[in-house]
DNA sequence: CCGTGTGAACTGATTCACAGCC
DNA sequence: GGCTGTGAATCAGTTCACACGG
C-alpha cells in the first residue's frame, strides 16, 4: 500500500450527498444523516415498548422515551415512509420491522475484532452484542499469551489470521481495540483483506480510502467535552443548559 | 426520586444556546458546540507534533493532521482567538496550551467510574486517562466479588461509599460502566450527590434533570449505523462516499 | 508572497404550525 | 378530536474566497 487518502471521521454524524435523483419508489432514498444516528435509538425505544406490551405508541410518548422531541422524531419517521396512522400513532412492531429493515438489520452482520485487552473483551461480552443483527466472526490478538483463551464463548485468535477470517468469514465490520500505536496497521489490513466498515475505538485518527466507512468511539475526547461544560458551570458564565430541549412531560 | 425531566443526551454534539450578549473580552464567549467537539482532536494532533518537535503548523497541516479541512480548522480555533501568524502558521506549543485551557484541561477533574467489569476496568486502565487533566478518584462496584481489587493501581471500593466519594474527592464527573438495567439507578445516585457531569456507557437513555450534562457512548448505535451504510453500498446504490469531504493531501 | 482570519454564501438540521386523515 | 405528515421558517454548521498583516 502506498499513499492513503485521508477522511474525515467523526463520532458524531457523517455527511451524506444526497444524490438520487427521483424515482417512483415506496420513499425516496435520502435519509439525513441525523436521522441515520437516530434511528437505533429510537429502534431500542420501541424494542423496549414491545416488551412491555405495548402495541401502539404516538409520536410524543416515542419521542419522550428516545430523548428527543416530537416534531423531530415524526420528521425522521417521515423519511422512511408513512407508516403511522393519524389520530392513533404508531404501531410497535411494524415499526421496529420497519427500523431494522431501514438500517440493514434484517440480515446478518459478520463483525471481527481486535485486541482481546479489557476493551476487547468488554465489546465481546456486549449482551448479544447490542441488538440482534451482529454476529462476531472472530475476537484477534497480536499478544501470544492471551491467544486461546475462551471469551464470550470464542476462542482468542492469532492476529495474522485476520485476512483469512475476513475472507472466510464474510466479515464485512472490522472492530479495532488496539493500543494507539497499533491501530493504523490494524485498519490496513481490514481495508486490504475488503473490510469497508470500521469502528475505531483507538485514539487516533486513521487514515483509509474514500470507499471506507471509519466510525470512532473515543473516552477521552468524551471526557474534554464534559470538562468544557464543567468549566461552563464553575465559571460562573451563563450556565446555559447543556444539553438540548427538554423534551418530556414528565416520563416515569 | 420524584419526577425528572427528560433531557436529550446525544453521542453526537449538544446543542448550545450561546447568550452571551457582547463583551470587551479578548474574545467572545460562546463557541459553538461542533467546534467543541473538534477541540480535542486538534489538541492530539499538536501533542502528536509537539512530540515529533516540531515548532510551528500551518492551518493546511493541522488540518490534515486531525483529518479535517484546513477552512473548518481555522474557522475553529478562530472562535478561540487569533493565536496563528499570517504567512507562517501556529506555534505548536502555545496553541496546545490555548486549547488546553478553553477545554479545561488546566486544573485536574476527578472522575468516578461505576462499573469494575471489563468496560471499566478497560476505562481504569486507559493510558493516563486520555490526556492529562483528568484524575481516577474511584472505581466501584455492587459486587461483592470484585469489591477489593487491585486495577491499574487503584482498589475496587463498594457502590455504597459512592457519595462519600463524590464529597470528598470533589468529583465533577461520572463515569457509568454498568448493565443497562443498574445505570439510571447509578445516575441518579451520582446526580444527587452532587455530580453534574456523566459519561454513560450503558445502552440506556438517562433522565436528568437541565443542569446536569449527559454524554453517551453507545457501541450498538455505531454499529448500526456502520450497517446502514454497508447496507446501501451493497445494495449497488450510489455508493456515495460514506465520510466527509477527502480533506488531505497525502499525508504520511 | 503566504497563510490567517473572516464576511458572505450555502447546505443541512431543527422547530414551528397547521392541513389532512383516521 | 387527536395525531400524523410536511411545507415554511429558523437556526447551526460548513465552505468559499479574499482582504489583511507579517
Amino acid at each position: 500500500m502506498t499513499v492513503r487518502p485521508l477522511q474525515a471521521q467523526t463520532t458524531a454524524a457523517q455527511e451524506r450527498p444526497t444524490v438520487t435523483p427521483r424515482s417512483t419508489r415506496p420513499r425516496e432514498r435520502g435519509i439525513p444523516e441525523a436521522t441515520v444516528a437516530r434511528l437505533p435509538v429510537y429502534l431500542r425505544a420501541l424494542q423496549g415498548l414491545a416488551e412491555r406490551g405495548i402495541l401502539t405508541v404516538s409520536s410524543e410518548d416515542l419521542a419522550s422515551a428516545a430523548g428527543v422531541n416530537s416534531a423531530k422524531l415524526r420528521k425522521d419517521l417521515s423519511h422512511l415512509g408513512s407508516y403511522g396512522t393519524r389520530g392513533v400513532g404508531y404501531d410497535v412492531d411494524y415499526l421496529v420491522y420497519q427500523i431494522s429493515r431501514e438500517l440493514g438489520l434484517t440480515q446478518d452482520w459478520s463483525v471481527a475484532i481486535v485486541g482481546a485487552g479489557n476493551l476487547g473483551r468488554a465489546l465481546a461480552n456486549y449482551g448479544g452484542f447490542g441488538t440482534r443483527g451482529f454476529r462476531i466472526a472472530a475476537l484477534l490478538d497480536a499478544d501470544e499469551g492471551v491467544v486461546g483463551d475462551e471469551v464470550a464463548g470464542l476462542h482468542v485468535g492469532h492476529i495474522d489470521t485476520l485476512e483469512d477470517v475476513v475472507s472466510t468469514e464474510r466479515v464485512s465490520i472490522g472492530v479495532i481495540a488496539v493500543p494507539a500505536v497499533a491501530a493504523q496497521g490494524v485498519c490496513d489490513r481490514f481495508v486490504e483483506a475488503g473490510v469497508t466498515s470500521v469502528l475505531n475505538f483507538a485514539p487516533v485518527v486513521l487514515n483509509v480510502p474514500p470507499a471506507v466507512d471509519v466510525r470512532k468511539v473515543d473516552l477521552s475526547i468524551e471526557l474534554q467535552i464534559l470538562a468544557f461544560h464543567a468549566q461552563r458551570k464553575a465559571d460562573g458564565r451563563a450556565p446555559a443548559p447543556p444539553g438540548g430541549r427538554i423534551g418530556a412531560k414528565e416520563k416515569a
